[in-house]
DNA sequence: TTGAAATCGTCAGGTCCCGAACGATATGAT
DNA sequence: ATCATATCGTTCGGGACCTGACGATTTCAA
């Protein structure tokens, strides 16, 4: 029961329903359940935990980019979050309300503007992140560690499949940092 | 850049910042993993494919559902589909302007509205899905069909895990005693 | 029968999220 | 020196998305 990985309900009905359009359906079971994971475990987070801070879960990555790589321009910074850069500008418009960010602009080149963490948003990363990493835990914990690895690194695959496919695909650089650095 | 020496310095730093906190590096790294590649898949699909139809991902997600297991009740609609049911009325509105749901009251109870998929949403999801799908099969043509099946299945025991929910969210001491340990 | 409580879908307010268009600035060629 | 081009962050319009509150409806107990 523990470990009950039967297929979903929506899994069923989709196969019988799809079976006759040629579908794959071992991509299709993957990739769908990459969507339901993941919005499972950003929508509960979001309302449980980032709510306390008032923080979207927007708001929490690029607070934690700041937090792990300190200032960065926006241009960075939003590509590094995995948003573009216009949500950008409103995400950091939110943070500085929060007093978690804030803007510097470049000294030499007048277009540019560095955000930074303030030291609110650093102690307040340093207390959220470890109860985030909790939840991290507790979504994975009927998985082994051998397990995770390799779930890891399935997705670190499809991560580099997907930089492959066109530049539009491009991932930041600490995505290569957690993709190679997950083990200590 | 890719050989930037700082870069490394600030990768070592944030390595340091974060196993100081004691985090669970191998959750982390398999939950994150599974952010990017969602949040890549759903960018891509929405801009290149979906676009074409004036389908935004969670219209299309909503469509999907209508397509698979038929007319369907707002309340279980948007828990399918993985939306709040006030985000639903939204989505739907916004199908309906489209022309590929409708709304339908309840004969009996007055409160009840049954959403289903018109002609026109049924033949447009014929004719989309295949090719999301093929998005699919894109992403993860590195991976061997075990690789496939094994991914699939220890997401649905992630899945299983998050079901059943309950007391087992309940966030450890762990960090209790962490937040305050290094006061700021 | 009638009021309280539960349930349903929607609305209100706010943030996120994108692409496209925009001003401001910097760069490069002439 | 000047003007075309490229780059940067922001703005804008529209949809998605959530929580909390709401009106409408149904159910149930007194």
């Amino acid at each position: 029961m523990a470990r009950d990985a039967s297929a979903t309900r929506a899994e069923r009905e989709a196969r019988e329903r799809v079976e006759t359009l040629g579908i794959d359906v071992g991509s299709f079971a993957a990739v769908s359940n990459i969507f339901r994971v993941a919005n499972a475990v950003r929508n509960h987070t979001e309302r449980t935990l980032l709510s306390e801070s008032k923080l979207s879960f927007s708001g929490f990555t690029v607070l934690w980019v700041l937090w792990v790589w300190g200032p960065k321009e926006s241009h960075a910074l939003a590509d590094e979050s995995g948003i573009s850069k216009s949500t950008l500008t409103g995400v950091v418009k939110t943070l500085e309300r929060l007093g978690f960010a804030a803007r510097k602009p470049h000294a030499m080149d007048g277009r540019r503007v560095s955000v930074q963490a303030t030291r609110k948003g650093i102690s307040t990363m340093r207390r959220i992140f470890p109860r985030f990493n909790d939840v991290e835990a507790m979504v994975t914990r009927d998985l082994s560690p051998e397990e995770k690895a390799s779930l890891a690194r399935m997705l670190r695959i499809m991560l580099h499949t997907l930089e492959r496919g066109g530049g539009a695909w491009d991932v930041g650089a600490v995505s290569q940092w957690i993709q190679d650095g997950s083990g200590r």
